[in-house]
DNA sequence: AATATAATTTAGACAAATCTAAATAATATT
DNA sequence: AATATTATTTAGATTTGTCTAAATTATATT
């Protein structure tokens, strides 16, 4: 099965679109990848007759099993060029995505497989998100809530909902980061806004925007 | 300027090609990139048209100082990552090309400079070529010559003229690799063939056909 | 100089990926 | 139920990179 880049991609945004959902709309997958829907509908044709997506019109898109296990090989390369870039050649994590964007498309198992080992094959990337094995498994890991939701006192940052380089420069600006322990202080009910703690600095106050897409655990 | 990876692996192959020559024809390139000779000639309308190039019909193909500029660019980058894949996971020569040849295809000026200071400014690559620095320009390094054309006793192989993967895995095999110290034991006048030895192994005699593509440095 | 051979270009076609504008189907609103 | 709105698809076009077959130009051989 030798896919495009432009093929690559599609499957990655139906399958980070579909999460949960049975079925994944023309227009929402447009708008994951910037086109337009007729373009998208031009691809699902292909996708289909290449059977990595099942489809019938007007009744949405979905993965095929062999789309997943082709989708789950894209995004361990996408996590892992991430963390490279970030632990190896010091990136902020702000940075990065755009880059793997296009150096998740160099198909070799070899290098991935590599890759992995030489990052200590780690099960995470710089954003908190799981990378799958070279079997498209995942590693069972603590089941992650937002900020906004969370009830515990103390709490560890472990992954970021929105991934935009404006979230990830506001938080690097708050010191906020992967592993960060944050003590909640206070949460106001009149705007959701919650009042928290890192270490020695000084207490201060984020909006609900902000913690709803900061994904933490308990310690 | 924002050019395709087909127009990158053009620009890349017509600067190979050129070397010392004053113009590269239609033919070289298309057997080069293993495509057609009317496909050359069509693109050979983009580059002129991008000023990449310069070109007359039936005069063959020159890069212009901006194309120069950009091949050198994608040199660095290829041979950038044939360190990094050799140096950091492990590959061996004869295995990077392929995949470095999709690499330098991902462009990001701090990625590859980082890349570069990851791998302490490496000034060659696997393969004895030297890398360019990111104004292009080439540290001076000691001339080198062929093994069949070198007089001194005492040898250090320094690159490979044919970079296949068959004279790479002969090298391998023969325990000849980038920094190996050799001493010419006898010149045999009949086939060109030389006898050889390395360290503590016994001596062996190796085809002019092999010696015409080490390249050689005196101590 | 005439002819043969080799190199190069042109003409016309195709696949991939995209777009716009128009048509059609599904869904929501009155 | 009729109508309005939104989502999706189709039709037709464009760009990029490639190809084959035929035409043209350059070079070599007699
Ligand atoms: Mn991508
Ligand atoms: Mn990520
Ligand atoms: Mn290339
Ligand atoms: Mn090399």
């Amino acid at each position: 099965m030798n896919l495009t880049v432009a093929e690559e991609n599609y499957i990655k945004s139906i399958y980070k679109l579909q999460d949960g959902q049975a079925v994944v709309s023309t227009n929402a997958i447009a708008y994951e990848l910037d086109t337009k829907p007729a373009s998208v509908t031009d691809m699902a044709k292909k996708l289909k007759e290449k059977k990595l997506i099942d489809y019938e019109k007007y009744q949405g898109i979905s993965l095929t099993a062999e789309g997943k296990r082709i989708a789950l090989q894209i995004v361990r390369r996408h996590r892992l060029w991430e963390c490279f870039l970030v632990e190896k050649l010091s990136f902020s994590w702000n940075e990065v995505h755009e880059i793997a964007e296009e150096l998740e498309h160099v198909r070799s198992e070899k290098l991935i497989n590599r890759l992995s080992e030489f990052l200590g094959n780690p099960t995470t990337d710089p954003h908190g998100d799981p990378i799958p094995d070279a079997q498209g498994k995942f590693s069972k890991t603590k089941q992650l809530i937002s900020l906004d939701k969370a009830t515990a006192r103390r709490l560890e940052v472990a992954g970021v909902a929105d991934q935009s380089s404006a979230l990830l420069e506001f938080l690097n600006a708050k010191g906020i980061r992967l592993g960060t322990q944050i003590d909640v202080i206070e949460r106001y009910e009149f705007d959701n806004s919650v009042e928290i703690k890192i270490r020695n600095q000084p207490a201060f106050t984020i909006s609900e925007q902000v913690s709803k897409n900061i994904m933490v655990k308990t310690l």
